[in-house]
DNA sequence: TTAACAATGTGAAATAATTAACATTTTTCT
DNA sequence: AGAAAAATGTTAATTATTTCACATTGTTAA
């Protein structure tokens, strides 16, 4: 198992996703079909991906759902955890915040920051909000490696360059102002927007 | 021009983006390298995407910027403008109701709908609150055709089916739970944590 | 005027991702 | 016991996407 396929990486988090939610209600086996059936894609593809990290299931019985989230887990988490910062507390910052907190134990957001005054000092689900001034030293004490940027627009490339020189390794870009960063910082980048007209795109009739 | 690659669509609507910028900057012209160094790509890529919607740009001169821009428009917009509606007014829905509105002219977010009695009758960034009971009526009378989905996860699959019902082209779906939706329905799924899971994956050491 | 340069446009090659086809194996049914 | 059914695992084929390589052509400058 040596190079997996990116499209695979996300297949085996949505899978891990749906299988926790299995394991929860009890179910100690999945069929690759009925994975599929979950995630719109077909069984083969579910087969080849787990096939890929070097699983393999029962015959007649699927796959041991316990034993796959544990395998996934093994494949795409990291031994230790990674922490992760949020910089811009606006309305997506406070969302992301929410939504993330305690969703996976391998991943936790532990700090968040702004320049807006009355915002610093105050917790966000619990999590510190620090001046943006300090991030290099918040992210270098609290060991973190990933920071997610919801600031406006305008100021992503700021952040961003302000991320890589506190020598982040990975940040995840949600404003719709693409940044540059070096090689070695792994980039992601997403914007509603493109979504959205893709879904227009492919409904419009003209 | 019959197929574009799906993944073209995407970077037509990134283009369209950047170019915007660029317009409102007051530049006229611009070089596939340009436009692939905000992207993070490729000029030939840039170039063979602009190929496939069969427009040309000057030798040494580049592309025109507004030229491009309309162009770009023609492919990905529909000439009457498509009505978008969002389920769920929650932190995820009103970060995206404020960010969307405006931002496309032949794009526009008409209603949002929620369960919430607080909420039904309120306005969100100009757009009206109804409650969910109105959904079809709504979808009908104000001819949206796309629904965006953030409402609580376990709700998720009830409400695409009443989008469904209604005769909706399009879901954009941002709830970690899958829906099924018959195939004249076009369906976009996007998790945050994914793309986080991924970002961690690729900064691993262990 | 002409050579060097810097861009676009594109067929062909390479790479990435998905799907088809089917061998294999366990279970179930007769 | 033997045949049929239903699952996995995997090679090979196919399809989708990206990149290479280079022909072409305005522009600049010697
Ligand atoms: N709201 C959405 O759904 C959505 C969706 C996609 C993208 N975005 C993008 O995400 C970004 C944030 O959107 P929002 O709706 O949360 O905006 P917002 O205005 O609510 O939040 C921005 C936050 O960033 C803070 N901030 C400003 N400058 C800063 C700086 N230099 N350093 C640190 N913090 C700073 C502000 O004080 C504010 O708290 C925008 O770029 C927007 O385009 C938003
Ligand atoms: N917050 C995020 O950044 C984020 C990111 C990714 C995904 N999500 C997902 O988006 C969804 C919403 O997240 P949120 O943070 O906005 O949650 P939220 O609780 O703030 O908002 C949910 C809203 O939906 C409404 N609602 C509940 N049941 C409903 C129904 N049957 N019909 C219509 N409306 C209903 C609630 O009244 C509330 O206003 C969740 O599924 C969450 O997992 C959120």
């Amino acid at each position: 198992m040596k190079h997996l396929p990116h499209k695979t990486i996300e297949r085996l988090s949505q899978y891990r996703r749906a299988l926790l939610l299995c394991h929860a209600k009890g179910m100690t086996h999945i069929y690759s079909h009925e994975i599929a059936k979950i995630q719109h894609i077909t069984a083969v593809q579910v087969r080849r991906d787990i096939m890929l990290i070097g699983y393999t299931g029962t015959l007649r019985k699927g796959y041991n759902v316990k034993e796959l989230i544990d395998l996934i887990g093994q494949i795409i988490d990291s031994v230790e955890g990674i922490n992760v910062c949020v910089a811009g507390i606006g309305n997506l910052g406070r969302a992301i915040t929410n939504y993330f907190s305690g969703k996976r134990t391998k991943l936790s957001i532990v700090a968040v920051f702004d320049v807006d005054k009355s915002k610093i000092g105050k917790k966000y689900h619990g999590i510190e909000c620090y001046a943006i001034e300090e991030m290099a030293r918040v992210i270098k004490d609290k060991k973190i490696e990933i920071g997610i940027i919801t600031v406006p627009a305008e100021d992503a490339p700021a952040i961003s360059e302000m991320m890589v020189k506190a020598k982040i390794k990975g940040i995840l870009n949600y404003t719709p102002k693409p940044v540059n960063v070096p090689s070695e910082v792994y980039l992601e980048e997403y914007d509603m927007i493109t979504s959205l007209e893709k879904v227009a795109f492919f409904v419009k009739t003209d």
